[in-house]
DNA sequence: CATGTTGTGTAGACATTCTACCCAGAGAAC
DNA sequence: GTTCTCTGGGTAGAATGTCTACACAACATG
């Protein structure tokens, strides 16, 4: 009972673009492979849909918090891929955002377990 | 700089249910309370709309997590409040819900700040 | 009795995620 | 050299839940 099971679970609304700016800190990267960082990252609890990246990551582009470019890859260079990086806007956008995330998840802690001390 | 000025934020959409099942586990409240108790124990951070609040209470009262009462309240008995309570349901949801919220904002701090260590 | 405050409510705009499709390129299978 | 599968990018439309902006009734105060 109680099993705490570890099943999939839905993305917060407005989370999905923070998790996003934050992969490509680490460097460019297309589509595919920021929605399966966060997965495995998140040990498979988060799933990005494609349903929700791209319009998100075309939304981030829009904003100019993203640059895209399409360029070729893999052995060879065979095939294009359409990659993204972090904008100096984009930087400063993620560091706002997880402030505000931070704020906001520890004010909602405390509400939800009002006796816990801050760590 | 970086003023981590602490503004007003949006809802994230989804938590607003839990944080009103949360503030009934304290006993029956009508709207206001609620809401007040919400923005009171958030520091003023999170604010709670009523074109938010009342919906979310309709919804929860439909799903049977919550009651709903009209009842007499106030000095000498004046003026009818509609008082809402846990429902054994809405326990039961709360603990769910606030056993996904955890297992998903610690997913999200793994993405956000991957080399800090759970406390 | 006019006015302000409190408490409850609805309507419609808006943003973001979801499911469910579509399509193109590359490699393997046949 | 077609066909099939996998990978990568994309859109359309529904669903959800928040917001702003109204509306209104009960009560208190002047």
């Amino acid at each position: 009972m109680s099993k705490e099971q570890k099943e999939r679970v839905e993305l917060l609304q407005g989370t999905l673009d923070m998790l996003v700016l934050r992969t490509l800190v680490f460097g460019a990267a297309h589509g595919h492979q920021i929605a399966k960082y966060i997965q495995q990252t998140s040990e498979e609890l988060l799933q990005v849909e494609h349903g929700s990246l791209y319009p998100a990551l075309h939304r981030l582009e829009k904003k100019g918090l993203i640059s895209a470019k399409w360029e070729k890859a893999g052995k060879e260079l065979k095939r294009e891929y359409k990659y993204y990086r972090l904008t100096a806007a984009g930087r400063k956008k993620l560091a706002s955002e997880e402030s505000k995330w931070r704020q906001m998840t520890e004010a909602i802690a405390r509400i939800l377990w009002p006796g816990e001390a801050e760590s």
